[in-house]
DNA sequence: ACATTAGTTTATAAAATTGTAAACAATTAA
DNA sequence: TTAATTGTTTACAATTTTATAAACTAATGT
């Protein structure tokens, strides 16, 4: 497969953590597998904006989704998903330190 | 700080991974530090184009500029991001090989 | 001083993403 | 069978992102 197409799926991927609420939804599911409704009322997000959410998350391979009757329970796929999160998290923290280091010079 | 400015700033973090230009641009400099030219040249992208990219990647964190005489050096900020790159390319591989193995099934 | 080189900034049109509301499908309950 | 519940899909307007071209700034060379 050519460079330019792997570049630009593997984009695809990250962009699928690009957006407040997605980032939201990953931490609610660090810690288990949730219902819709449970991540809807966690994230005070629309059940209609709620499900393209999780369906971008699902389809780039960042959750898994399990139907159960009526209900839809989500989780993360694996591991390396939050890992990912949690390193650009702390690029972000790293950034607010420096900047606020750069306010205390001034 | 409230949660769902966190979510958004973090967002805004992972959004600068989110193009494939960037990603390659990720990828080249996981080696070394390179100049603006090279990578220019390298990723075959217009000046002025690259020239957003990489502002967006400076501004989020994710590389550090140095400028010496006329000439621009980037690198990456931290291997944190590095790290960050290369657990969502597994994510992705792992879908791709998944996908493979559903085809084999058929 | 003037031209050249290296990159940045700005303007803008095209494309992609997002949120909302309404229509829809699928399962369960009465 | 009809109604209710849970979520999905579709349509669309608003916003954001992107690529291109042109104007611009800053440093260096003649």
């Amino acid at each position: 497969m050519s460079d330019k197409i792997i570049y630009h799926l593997h984009a695809e991927v990250c962009k699928a953590l690009a957006h407040g609420i997605r980032i939201e939804i990953i931490d609610l599911l660090n810690d288990d597998e949730l219902g819709f409704k449970e991540i809807a009322i966690k994230t005070g997000v629309s059940k209609s904006s709620l499900s393209q959410h999780l369906s971008i998350m699902v389809e780039k391979g960042l959750l898994t989704q399990r139907k159960e009757g009526l209900n839809t329970y989500y989780k993360i796929s694996t591991s390396k998903v939050s890992q990912a999160c949690q390193l650009m998290r702390e690029v972000l923290i790293e950034k607010l330190e420096k900047t606020k280091d750069l306010l205390h010079i001034l």
